[in-house]
DNA sequence: GCAACATGTAACCATGTGGTCACATATATT
DNA sequence: AATATATGTGACCACATGGTTACATGTTGC
């Protein structure tokens, strides 16, 4: 039987990863993790801890949202390039399965394991998206249908309609995008 | 010992109601139920059907969005009338828990116990937010402004802050209902 | 009163959970 | 080579889950 702990602990890791972008938060558990890994969950306390501690790895790591932190260099004086950081903000939202589900997550529970977590997830959300307008209505109504793209993004696993729009559709998306496009230019006008 | 199965069965149905308004999905068990109910669990599967038919009590029961289907009957012709009608949906949702809580449950899981009960709560949200508008780009903009607002509800349950926004102020859900009349305001000059 | 039925309980089952344990085996150190 | 240490495993624990069973007791109709 060979021993190496770095792959031991980076088969753990991503095998935490895996499960919890492909069935999310709730089927994130030690015994799921150490099955999918194939290794002995007792290795998961010695290594990191526990959950806690794989949680606190993934807030260091924080491989999400990348995309978006990349975007935060442009500038968001002209109304073209808040347009243009909405329009690649939701395409990124919607690509990011693990975004997605720790999002997800946030509804469910917010305990010491969680915690750093989301403290971290949502330092990375407010410097994207920490926009200073000085009208505060479209600070306001921008929150809200960000808020609102994540709720349809988080809604579209399980749902395959909202109201009248069909959620599996691209050119809802595409409508969406539109809508948030236009609300900017009313507010600018 | 009294026996007394109409009372029996409310302290089931009233039990299973507080549990899921008070702690969520999560908690929502036939254990929990039967344990806060004071009585065997057995007793839920012989007059209930088990869980699935809690829910499908709670779905044909529909004692929830009540308020909101009163406001259907107003009619949305004005401007002023869309305003007021948003208005007392946003407050609605803040103040049913219940309804809360099924929103979320939404996010987690579509099975075979919940699909009856989704499958309700969404007709009674088609009923009340169907707004067919000319423009196409203010109903998906209203649509992404109440996914948010829904969003930012379940998300206040257990974090104090979105972006720059302290979910705990009232001053923050009058400026988010202050962000949507000036959003329709806007579509509609 | 007595039989039939409705109502209620507690024990039990298989399974799953997080967590710990003693132990085995591979790798390093002396 | 012998010893110490790092790595890995499987059994085990207490507890919780959904679900079923056998049984006891209250209520009703004859």
């Amino acid at each position: 039987m060979k021993k190496d702990r770095a792959a031991t602990e980076s088969k753990i890791y991503e095998s935490f990863l895996s499960l919890l972008e492909e069935k999310g938060p709730q089927a994130v558990g030690i015994n799921a993790i150490a099955k999918k890994a194939g290794v002995s969950k007792e290795l998961i306390y010695r290594y990191f801890g526990g959950l806690q501690g794989l949680l606190l790895q993934l807030a260091k790591k924080g491989d999400f949202f990348k995309t978006l932190l990349t975007l935060q260099n442009n500038d968001l004086e002209t109304v073209e390039s808040v347009k243009d950081f909405a329009k690649s903000g939701t395409k990124e939202l919607r690509e990011n399965k693990l975004t997605q589900e720790i999002l997800r997550w946030q509804l469910l529970e917010n305990n010491d394991a969680t915690r750093d977590l989301f403290k971290f997830s949502n330092q990375q959300i407010d410097k994207v998206f920490s926009i200073s307008d000085k009208d505060s209505s479209l600070n306001h109504a921008l929150q809200l249908m960000i808020g609102g793209y994540v709720y349809l993004t988080l809604l579209s696993k399980f749902n395959k309609t909202f109201i009248t729009t069909d959620l599996s559709s691209q050119d809802s998306w595409d409508n969406f995008d539109k809508a948030l496009e236009k609300t900017i230019d009313l507010f600018n006008k």
